[in-house]
DNA sequence: AACTGTATCAAACGCTTGTTTGAAAGTAAA
DNA sequence: TTTACTTTCAAACAAGCGTTTGATACAGTT
């Protein structure tokens, strides 16, 4: 085995880590002790590939997933309503399925009320962009009917409406024991979200809605 | 200056100092060294007087506000749709207005996703019954139309655009530097957060919105 | 075989954290 | 004033943190 794969094996296991224990207990609740133990290497190989602990958060960061979601959205031969219900559904899977090994957006999301040194990159390159695509889409349903605060506002209230639920996360499994966040229900809250959303945005355009 | 005055003026001060730091830097991110520093006493205050970090934070939190808020919507006198943007506004104020020393909301608001060991006393006496109370007006307007899960869904919907706000606020002033939390802007996104949701839970509900 | 540069590791460093200690100051009753 | 008790405070404590160090193992080159 050469020196190069070898540094390439650390490195792709302390990334992997990384993401895991970032997502899970956020970047100032991660120890890099902890990171290197499920690395199963050396507590100054952080130091060593990735120079300090907010440069490993730094590389670990990966917005290929989230931007691969918007390409494939807007390819998508739909009408913006459908494209909207289609994004609501991908963006959920993304931010709560257990079981696909996305934990870029779940470290995203965690971070997003804690500002860490990486926060900027974060916005610049992954939420402004979500924030614009979203924009569009919602723009495509309404038209030019509505101000552009308003239209805004109409995103950030379906962004709220998906990272409640990766938010509030431990809060309702207090509230509800029996939640699971299997690919059913995650199914059932993004077609909520989609209906609800679409009569919100429509009611703010002043567009009747169809029952 | 009798020796109990002075212990509940130590113990006030402390109080203040901890509603204002959890709120600002979350319990994780608190230090009890900073919370001394603002209240102007010594370290061991906090153990003296508290025990713990974790009885401090317990005693910091007071729910009062929160119930005194469901008292008086309940009280006034208007329909559910109108109660329900009187809510909203209220609700949105105690988040972000800040100039009023409502930490207390602040402070739980950033515990829901980073587990304490106050968070299971924060969701049995405060978001337990916030949700039930939401709950109840979101019927009071759909009637029996729509099932249980439905219900909650338009609940989380509803908590879920109130709380991006504050969640994100780090996010949203890099994405719009001019964003202040004034009186106006607070009462411009209660607006839209009600109409949304007005919205919304009525087309759950099967029942057509008119412009 | 000797040399060079890279990767790993145990150990330690400097710092911060929540908490404890023991003495000093202050208050109230005898 | 003496006594008993409460409150404050500087200092220290043990543990955890991110990071650094110096030795060691190892691959490739000469």
């Amino acid at each position: 085995m050469t020196a190069e794969t070898k540094t390439d094996q650390t490195r792709a296991r302390l990334l992997n880590a990384a993401r895991e224990v970032f997502s899970q207990h956020g970047f100032q609740g991660a120890t890099v002790r902890e990171i290197c133990r499920r690395a199963e290497t050396n507590v100054s190989a952080v130091n060593y590939h990735f120079g300090s602990k907010d440069g490993l958060l730094a590389e670990a960061l990966n917005f290929a997933q989230l931007k691969a979601l918007q390409a494939a959205n807007i390819k998508a031969d739909e009408c913006p309503e459908a494209r909207l219900h289609l994004f609501i559904r991908d963006f959920m899977l993304m931010l709560l399925d257990e079981n696909t090994p996305s934990s870029q957006c779940r470290i995203m999301a965690r971070e997003l009320a804690d500002p860490t040194p990486a926060l900027d990159k974060i916005v610049r390159e992954a939420i402004a962009p979500l924030h614009k695509f979203l924009g569009e889409l919602v723009h495509a349903i309404v038209g030019d009917t509505v101000g552009e605060a308003e239209l805004r506002r109409c995103v950030h209230s379906i962004f709220g409406q998906c990272l409640f639920y990766r938010h509030s996360h431990p809060v309702l499994q207090r509230l509800y024991p029996k939640l699971r966040y299997d690919s059913k229900e995650i199914n059932a809250i993004a077609g909520h979200i989609a209906d609800f959303s679409l009569a919100g945005v429509k009611r703010i355009a002043g567009i009747r809605n169809p029952v």
